[in-house]
DNA sequence: TGTACATCAGTGAACGCGCGTTCACTGATGTAC
DNA sequence: TGTACATCAGTGAACGCGCGTTCACTGATGTAC
């Protein structure tokens, strides 16, 4: 039989094994923190077999970062579909405004605020390593964040398509909702005591008002 | 002569002499990696001198954290001198409501990221500790910006007494522009290829948005 | 004025510990002939 | 079918290193009498 393949599949586990016992360390810790004795340790290896999936720690910090961005990939296309833009006129009160925008904002921010509780290892990940000390780190969740940018981005200019919103704020925009969306994550998790509820209102809020600005404006 | 006062600055000077130290190790490598020994190496003393200041890293951790503070109160002090608010009318165009949020948020921002970039050790500590692994540093931090907060939210609320934003917007605002103004300091920092202008630019932008959408609303 | 004692920032030797890394080895599997 | 060799994930012993912490000490200064 092919146990050759049954081989490769067994050493894939065993790397999933350290990446995942990496994010949890990585989380409890900081990134900074981990040591490869911790992770092997965590994963049920001996330290020495780390060597056979990685050349260094950042070699598997890198791998960590690629898989955790095809997760957050999911989510933000999750989030998409939710997405709306009722059609708004130019004479809509503020009020009448806010209530389309808020079927933009309002699926946006619950969306990832869920998925962020899910999956806070990669909330930290995201957060505290895209300006945490390891260089290739930084590179790697700049551009994860920088194509979820994008992606945002286009997503807002098909829902906007018919206001005006200038071409150049909407990339800004997009910028602007995924950090305040992670600032916010990143604050429910180190204060578990707050109501997730009031800071997912209090972020929904601070969108709102954002894309209010850049629709009024003109 | 008073030679007992003389003994007390020389302690005095030791102790600031670690604390430099380690907010220069601590932007460099992250509070999670400074040891008390790379720390007191740098200070110029030897390791167990450490314990003739502080008990543990992270009693020196908090008091870097209130020194800190100590700088930010007065740039933000100097800052908020600054910040004017021509009144606006209630029929003002989207353009001219724009000009007068923005004598509010172009010296916010002019003003933070030069103190920044002067700052570059203040901004790492307090942007990257703040959801850091050392619960202390989180605690000290948390409360440090939050006087920060109320004290934009009191300066907003008199500079905008003549409009109506809503009161509970006010503090979500303050929170809002701090978190924004950070952020950018810290990708101008961790990019320092980037030109400054441009993130200053797009960072008054998206706090200019944010404002003229508090402003419309009512 | 002189003498004995107290205070205290700073020191160097020593400790045990976890770390990253090397090395030669094991044992299961596949391949050549 | 049998035999010799190759591949490769995982291992345990061993190394030198920097770490936090303890301890007894120094030497400058202030205080009591």
């Amino acid at each position: 039989m092919a146990s050759r393949k049954d081989l490769k599949k067994q050493k894939e586990k065993t790397s999933q094994a350290l990446i995942q016992a990496a994010l949890q360390l990585c989380a409890e810790e900081g990134y900074a923190s981990l040591s490869l004795r911790s992770v092997a340790r965590k994963a049920g290896i001996a330290p020495t077999s780390f060597y056979r999936h990685f050349r260094e720690i950042d070699e598997m910090g890198v791998a960590m970062v690629a898989q955790a961005k095809e997760v957050l990939d999911e989510c933000l296309a999750k989030t998409r579909k939710k997405m709306t833009f009722p059609a708004i006129k130019k004479k809509d009160s503020p009020v009448l405004l806010l209530k389309s925008i808020e079927c933009m904002t309002r699926p946006f921010v619950e969306t990832f605020m869920t998925f962020w509780v899910k999956n806070t290892q990669l909330l930290h990940l995201f957060f505290q390593e895209r300006t945490g000390s390891s260089e290739a780190m930084r590179t790697a969740i700049f551009d994860s964040t920088d194509q979820l940018t994008d992606l945002l981005a286009d997503d807002l200019k098909r829902l906007c398509k018919t206001s005006k919103i200038e071409p150049g704020d909407i990339h800004l925009i997009a910028e602007t909702m995924l950090t305040i969306a992670s600032c916010s994550g990143m604050e429910m998790l180190v204060h578990p005591e707050s109501k997730p509820d009031d800071i997912s209102g209090r972020t929904i809020r601070k969108l709102n008002l954002l894309l209010l600005g850049a629709l009024i404006y003109e």
